[in-house]
DNA sequence: TCTGGGGTCCTAGGACCC
DNA sequence: TCTGGGGTCCTAGGACCC
């Protein structure tokens, strides 16, 4: 759905979400440095996120955590309740919806908000916005950022420009003023390799790309170059889609190991209890999968990823540790692992899946011999050894 | 002493078909 | 004699975001 129509459009966003929610629960962390980070015996110390009073002594997201502790020798790490976030968020987009039907979730604690028609004129937006944000704070204790503009980039744009607990209202003949001075790289979409290459063509502030020629810009930057372009411009025709959440593309877990693995019977025993972690989430979704995906971090940090399409829609642990444990053989190198992962693709509703596979439930054979077949290709490619450690369960 | 885990979207090349 | 072009599917990788 496009629209020419004018329209208003808040971006919410929680101010350092796990943090905050960790804040709510425990009142006695307030106002003190707080870091949500993994084990770091396990590797995953690193910073996920952290308080208002941790950044301002420098801790930065992704940050491992014994920099973070040099920087800021008095901060409280606590390891991450997701169940915890995961139910803020649900009351958060749930009291979203008396503001406007339309809400799309973008993330755990992100939304845009079309309230373009539910305002009917009653009072400015600035004031719904405040009263949203009053609200999110008495009853949840969370902090949040709201931008207010004509389409979805301004307004996550605003609510960027003050935090924590802002409003921004970003109209489109204020962008010269308020946008264009900025840095390229604080546009959303614009990383590190994008903002080189941007750099690189003589942008430096969004404004530099605003004014470059549109033509130009896709010649050496693609299509990617021309969105950027209008954004910057302040042209954004996405419509705000509730829908968007629901219809997800992939399911998938993915682990760090606590210390490089480099044999074939422990990396099997990993990708079993990544199995058993994705299998329950697709049972949750009603999807089945049809394209399974393998991704290998190897010590070095290499990381490739592996797929395969499938004759029958998938499910249940074993199967998809079946289909992993075929593709780690096909793919892995045998060098040491730093970090396993399966991702189940190609999702089919359950109910379709059902029908796909009477129709198609003779392939099954077919299917066995192709992996069959794979297997006769790796043993001469390799030997027979690699292929004989593939089975040491059975 | 480095750098998690969950995703989305886009691109590009090769296979295959007509 | 030796050469086409379009379309779709599949796989892999890269960039980006929170």
């Amino acid at each position: 759905m496009r629209t020419s129509k004018r329209r208003i459009i808040f971006h919410i966003d929680m101010n350092s979400f796990y943090a905050s929610v960790e804040m709510a629960n425990n009142p006695s962390l307030k106002g003190k440095p707080l870091a949500i980070a993994g084990n770091v015996e396990e590797r995953k110390g690193i910073v996920i996120t952290s308080s208002y009073e941790a950044r301002a002594k420098g801790v930065k997201t992704t940050m491992p955590l014994w920099q973070a502790k040099r920087l800021c020798p008095e901060l409280i790490v606590k390891p991450p309740q997701f169940e915890l976030y995961r139910n803020a968020s649900r009351t958060i987009f749930e009291l979203l919806q008396d503001y406007s039907p339309l809400v799309e979730p973008v993330s755990i604690d992100e939304a845009y908000l079309d309230i373009t028609t539910a305002l009917q004129n009653q009072e400015p937006p600035i004031k719904t916005a405040q009263r949203l944000q009053q609200q999110l704070k008495q009853k949840l204790d969370l902090p949040c950022s709201i931008g207010i503009a004509p389409n979805k980039f301004l307004a996550k744009m605003a609510s960027d420009m003050k935090k924590p607990m802002g409003i921004t209202v970003l109209r489109k003949r204020e962008i010269q003023q308020t946008l264009w001075p900025l840095d390229v790289g604080e546009m959303h979409g614009v990383g590190s390799k994008t903002k080189e290459k941007l750099n690189g063509i003589g942008i430096a502030a969004i404004g530099d790309l605003a004014r470059f020629d549109r033509k130009l810009i896709k010649q050496k930057m693609g299509n990617i170059g021309e969105k950027l372009w209008d954004r910057a411009n302040g042209i954004d025709d996405r419509a705000v889609d509730p829908e968007a959440w629901s219809d997800f593309k992939s399911i998938g877990s993915s682990t760090t190991l606590p210390k490089d693995i480099d044999t074939e019977p422990k990396l099997n025993e990993v990708l079993y209890y990544l199995a058993e972690s994705v299998s329950p989430k697709l049972r949750r979704k009603k999807v089945l999968t049809q394209n399974v995906q393998l991704t290998i971090r190897y010590g070095n940090r290499k990381t490739i990823t592996r797929s395969r399409k499938l004759d029958n829609p998938i499910q249940t642990v074993e199967e998809l540790y079946t289909a992993a444990k075929f593709l780690l053989i096909a793919h892995w190198d045998g060098k040491p692992v730093r970090l396993l992962g399966i991702t189940a693709m190609d999702l089919v509703q359950k109910k379709a899946a059902v029908k796909q596979l009477d129709l198609f439930s003779y392939q099954d054979d077919t299917q066995d011999e192709k992996l069959y077949n794979t297997i006769e290709k790796l043993k001469d490619k390799y030997g027979d050894t690699v292929i004989k450690k593939g089975h040491h369960e059975n």
